[in-house]
DNA sequence: ATGGATGCAAAGTATTTGCAACCTG
DNA sequence: CAGGTTGCAAATACTTTGCATCCAT
């Protein structure tokens, strides 16, 4: 019994436990989330999915991501190219991205002194924390390196 | 002479040193969007220059938010809800948002020992960083103070 | 059996693009 | 006057929705 199986099933119980019913291509669609290592996008999911049951459509795939967020199984981030983007919450310490602007790549990375300064902020102007969001934007090593040869940085036109 | 013209000057001149031209439409677009206060949808954006120019079109506020963006002028941000929203970048400081989850004020700030500690991790994972995105959320001290009496905090999804 | 879920296609938004006319440099 | 820019409409891209049917409970 493999722990994707449990994490299923736990998503599932909180659907029922909300009235929401399961069926087979819902369990395809968290399958293939947990499978993409928990970041991925409608249409990679969408994609990846019909690998499993061809007959699965894009309406469902959205209904159901939809409904993920909506039980707080699942976090839409927006990084503001093509589809949306969607990340697993559930049972997650927190963390924070590096993104990569020319192949799209997403590296989590965690740090503790940047965490506190936030707070030390927060506490200059009288607010409470609850959450925060932080991306770095750049070039991954692996498109710096193609980059060096082909020049190729894009503009946006 | 209006500080307001000195800048559309300047982002006129940077247009021309690109060899991209300038329009009534243009100026018009950079108006309002300075008139915003920095902060703008594209959506605003065009319902605010008609205003001042009837015939101007929806493809035309598109192609020059965009060129804007290009000649670094202005900033892309807030992916995910309604149309896309830009803000003002020139000459103005790098600074990150603390926004308030119950009033929505959105407070500005700086902390340079953040930067400093993302460009650590940049170099660890060895990207070359070229933006980022920090966003803080929570309660500011006037709606606490607020909630104290009301009892009505938002939790965090 | 009840009503939520599905696939499909059509409808909705948000944004871009082809084109002929127009205007800047 | 060359070629970038514009408005318009059509085209894209992404996402939601109406509907008949299906299926979980």
């Amino acid at each position: 019994m493999s722990s994707i199986d449990d994490v299923i099933s736990a998503v599932r119980d909180e659907a029922h436990r909300r009235g929401v019913r399961w069926t087979s291509q819902r369990t395809a669609i968290v399958e293939t989330f947990l499978a993409s290592g928990g970041h991925i996008s409608v249409e990679d999911l969408h994609r990846q999915v019909r690998e499993i049951d061809k007959s699965v459509s894009a309406a469902t795939v959205y209904r159901t991501v939809n409904m993920l967020v909506e039980i707080g199984v699942v976090q839409k981030r927006n990084f503001g190219h093509g589809s949306a983007s969607f990340e697993w919450a559930l049972n997650r310490e927190h963390h924070d991205h590096l993104v990569c602007l020319q192949c799209g790549t997403i590296r989590e990375f965690h740090h503790v002194d940047i965490e506190t300064l936030q707070e030390g902020v927060a506490k200059e102007y009288g607010f409470t924390l609850t959450s925060h969001r932080l991306e770095l934007f750049g070039l991954c090593a692996e498109c710096q390196a193609k980059g060096e040869v082909e020049d190729d940085l894009p503009v946006k036109g």
